[in-house]
DNA sequence: ACTATTATTCGAAAAATGTCGAATAATAGC
DNA sequence: GCTATTATTCGACATTTTTCGAATAATAGT
């Protein structure tokens, strides 16, 4: 009933994720919800279609679906359908985890 | 004079080196210098020589020597040699990059 | 100079990844 | 039910990556 079988986040495989440049671009403009110089409201995760996600990037619509999948196996991006659209957004906590695999201290 | 040949830490480069399993289990070792549970000293960055970072990993001399050297491109991990080793290292400096770039509060 | 130790470079082979187009699925509106 | 829109799945192919062994380099000690 809990789980809305959201991936949870393991470390090889995010960074695996990260690692094509398309795919980083994917999920930092999902990070970055907002446009650039602005900040997002941190109670509202921005949600981009997948469509939308993928303008500029000059990749066929099955690249860009392939890529968004692994980014959603690795546990970085959530997916959800909403009518003829499927949104995608990355949680909050999941930029925590990331933020502090870094931080020995 | 100043700059003695240390590559800069680029995200894209730096995720696509951690990407893989044997380089993020040596990256690894290096952030988390001391024995595991003990914390190091925020000073003093722990050195690794080639060979000893290796340990356990069951890889080839030269395939470790490769993923040290990617790692180094990549702006992770610094390399000096002494004597017969080479040590390696993480400047901290790296680890708060890495850490920030997922704080985008 | 010779030897032992430590690490790197250089191909080469196997495995994984990125990319696409065509076909398929899911939904909305008529 | 048909059509348009949005997204995914399924091969297939080209490129990149991982890995190794053999050869080479760098250093230290004898």
């Amino acid at each position: 009933m809990s789980n809305n079988s959201k991936e949870s986040l393991r470390f090889p495989a995010a960074f695996k994720a990260l690692s094509n440049p398309h795919r980083l671009a994917l999920f930092y403009r999902l990070m970055n919800c907002c446009e650039p110089g602005t900040k997002c409201n941190a109670a509202s995760a921005a949600r981009f279609c997948v469509g939308d996600l993928g303008e500029g990037l000059n990749i066929a619509p099955s690249t860009l679906s392939h890529h968004l999948k692994e980014l959603n196996r690795a546990g970085l991006v959530e997916m959800e359908r909403r009518g003829k659209n499927v949104e995608c957004w990355v949680e909050p906590e999941k930029l925590k985890s990331l933020s502090s695999f870094f931080q020995n201290d």
